[in-house]
DNA sequence: GGAAGTACATACAAAAATGTAAGTATGGAA
DNA sequence: TTCCATACTTACATTTTTGTATGTACTTCC
């Protein structure tokens, strides 16, 4: 019954799947030490820029800008100065936290034993 | 009684942490499409490229080329002319690779509803 | 009074990533 | 015989990313 019904199945493997373009922006150098680092935390600017080492303030904000538009982080801004703006996590944002920190803390867990089966 | 102990925790938010390279090489544009299609299968060289739509040879090869130099991509190289070379996951990469693909999966699944929460 | 902190934007420069085209040695198909 | 396919590498050009420095409009600390 349902012979017109799209059957359009989202794959990032696809070069303009817009799946692919999301999934690009949360992998993205800076993105996932963003999701990383906001993952239980609402978090300042400058305080984010301290706790991921090296990114530049400009890299910052741009990547919290783009994961504010896809709908991942959640900007909140006071009209006080000197300014005050606070980050979180949306829940989509929450979700995909989750998987990336599970990816970073295997890394992490098995650091030893990945660098000593290194070769060259 | 472990006093001389090593309690060095390993910690991608740290510049020069280990396994912030490892992550770094994991998460990047090319390495998690690698990752996600070799997921369960052994593939040559120019099926990976049909595979994963957009890649260049040389951005393949670049990144197949550090993935198994970290450990995570095995080649096997047949000595015959035209060439033929298998390229397959090792124990490390199909854990990492796991953990790419539900990244990649929940962003799939959820991409409608993703999109549809997006303003601008 | 001067310095530091806040959350950025903007212009410019430098560095890194990526693409393109060509080359290699050979087998098999048309 | 000419073209396509294989799995790359290398040189070169372009594009993208990233960094640096500076400015803003105040407030608080010393």
């Amino acid at each position: 019954m349902d012979t017109l019904e799209k059957v359009f199945e989202p794959d990032v493997l696809s070069a303009n799947c817009p799946s692919r373009t999301l999934f690009n922006h949360v992998t993205s150098r800076w993105g996932v030490l963003v999701l990383i680092a906001l993952q239980n935390d609402t978090m300042r600017f400058n305080e984010l820029r301290r706790k991921i080492e090296g990114v530049s303030e400009r890299m910052l904000s741009q990547t919290l800008k783009l994961l504010e538009e896809d709908g991942f982080v959640d900007r909140k801004a006071f009209d006080v100065v000197p300014p005050h703006v606070e980050y979180s996590l949306t829940p989509f944002g929450q979700e995909v936290s989750k998987r990336v920190r599970e990816l970073a803390s295997w890394i992490e867990g098995n650091l030893g034993d990945i660098l000593a089966a290194k070769q060259p």
